[in-house]
DNA sequence: AGGAACTTAGAATAAATGTTCCCACCACTG
DNA sequence: CAGTGGTGGGAACATTTATTCTAAGTTCCT
């Protein structure tokens, strides 16, 4: 009898088993695979029958991925499902006692982990405070108007920029991502009227650029919506709307956490008001 | 025949009835609920007969223990047991799953926003417990030892690799940021060797252009650092090290929260190890 | 010391669960 | 078109597992 030399012994393990072999699996195997992931907790806890039936799966389909695995069979990889379990539960407490206490069972990579996830999670409280609804509906008024968006922000800004250009752009509006190539971003704003709208993104330190194409946005009687730090941004006076967030910071690390979500959330409720006008006329 | 009215529903509850009720135990059934509070993992996940041999028990001892709490039998009790287990584990997705479909079709922008404020807090859990401190010194060995940095993303993804491409250059590291520009997107992949690195970011519906580029990248050796979903990647199997990321969601719109907050973390997690290396030297 | 009430052990039992096996089905090949 | 290798479905099977039951044991009171 010789014994089931790839059968993976950890969770990890068997996840990566399965990740990997996805592309060589039957479809109805990959079927379980996805399902396995996804719902690790009902392939440790359900019986066969149970996770077959939500699956959609037969019982013994179940069994044949357990033994395409290497297990000997569906228990024997139940029990690995089941380590993660009580692998992780202990592990949850340690680990923020290892946070607090600054023990050295953490790695320094995670422990800055812990700390941007610590701060990101600070962050999106907060801003769940700060910003109100009325600044969100204002902005989205904008969003809704403008015939054409153009969206600028440099740096550590840009990928926000980014973002919102790419998905402004799928939700059909005319988009423009100032991006400055080729040293064309003055021509490009030349050609801003009054009935677009400048979306400026900028965080202390203030992008000198951005801010300049700000100001002849404001000259030129072009509405801008600006989405920066709360204190003292230059963007703000020459912004109609400001979205002001505050983002984590760890040693002097900003993140982009909470300004993502927000930008995220910018896209949906603006995704939600065409769905209506579309609907409603 | 009466219902069991005062049987425990929750592990908390369970676990003061049995401590309050320790005293009038007769002494098998204290042996019994002294096991069960100090091993609670053994009584989710074991068989009666094998909880009854490791407590010195027999097995009929644990039903009628079961019984004296005011549950039908063993099994019943059992699944108070693993209700912690489950509850200090959540499966993320249907907890962020219940939090968008158990809300009243989010109406205005502010209540679309604490959805996805919500929904970032619990990405961020998410990313807190699934995310190994292996996997991130993984990443941090590859990104340091890399002689060229060579960042991908597409779509949605693109604002993310923008990021680190951003990111990693002001570090120092020489990096490259794959945006297909004019096309040129295939001969930059053939510069690339296997002293240097390519990261490669990818969330479902997965970029067939990053899908590609990746493969292209492992048939010549070249590692990849994988950012992508857990769920059964195409780059997963393509990737030397996968850090996985399920990001919130809500309505189908997936937020890049998480995601940014890793990849800020890396970055931060790099520079203090450049930092370190240049005092040690 | 003897009996009543309660507790326990261990085999017997019934239910459920995992596993096997066989046939039908599909895609591909000669 | 028949053959072949792989895949899936579902019923039959064997095993494990929870539970019940009865007799023996223990404790405690009078």
């Amino acid at each position: 009898m010789e014994p089931d030399t790839d059968a993976p012994t950890s969770f990890t393990a068997l996840q990566a088993a399965i990740a990997q072999r996805q592309n060589s699996l039957s479809p109805r195997l990959r079927q379980i695979a996805e399902y396995a992931l996804s719902n690790p907790n009902d392939m440790a806890l359900e019986t066969v029958a149970q996770i077959a039936e939500r699956a959609g799966v037969q019982p013994s389909a179940l069994i044949r991925f357990s033994k395409t695995l290497g297990f000997d069979g569906f228990t024997e990889m139940q029990r690995v499902f089941r380590t993660r379990l009580t692998d992780n539960m202990p592990n949850y407490k340690e680990r923020i006692r290892a946070l607090t206490d600054g023990g050295p069972a953490l790695s320094d990579a995670s422990r800055v982990l812990e700390h941007f996830i610590d701060a990101g999670i600070n962050a999106l409280e907060h801003l769940r405070q700060e910003l109100t609804a009325t600044d969100l509906d204002r902005a989205l008024d904008l969003l809704e108007g403008a015939e054409h968006i153009y969206v600028m922000g440099q740096r550590r800004s840009f990928p926000v920029a980014a973002y919102l250009g790419y998905a402004l752009g799928r939700l059909g509006r005319r988009t423009v991502l100032l991006d400055g190539l080729g040293g064309m971003l003055r021509q490009q704003v030349q050609a801003i009227t009054d009935r677009d709208l400048l979306v400026a993104i900028s965080f202390k330190p203030y992008s000198e650029d951005t801010v300049e194409i700000c100001r002849m946005a404001a000259d030129n009687g072009v509405p801008v919506l600006g989405i920066t730090d709360g204190t003292l941004s230059p963007i703000m006076p020459l912004a109609g709307v400001t979205l002001a967030v505050e983002d984590a910071q760890v040693k002097g690390f900003r993140s982009l956490t909470a300004t993502m979500c927000m930008a995220v959330s910018l896209i949906v409720g603006l995704g939600q008001r065409l769905d209506k006008d579309k609907a409603g006329r």
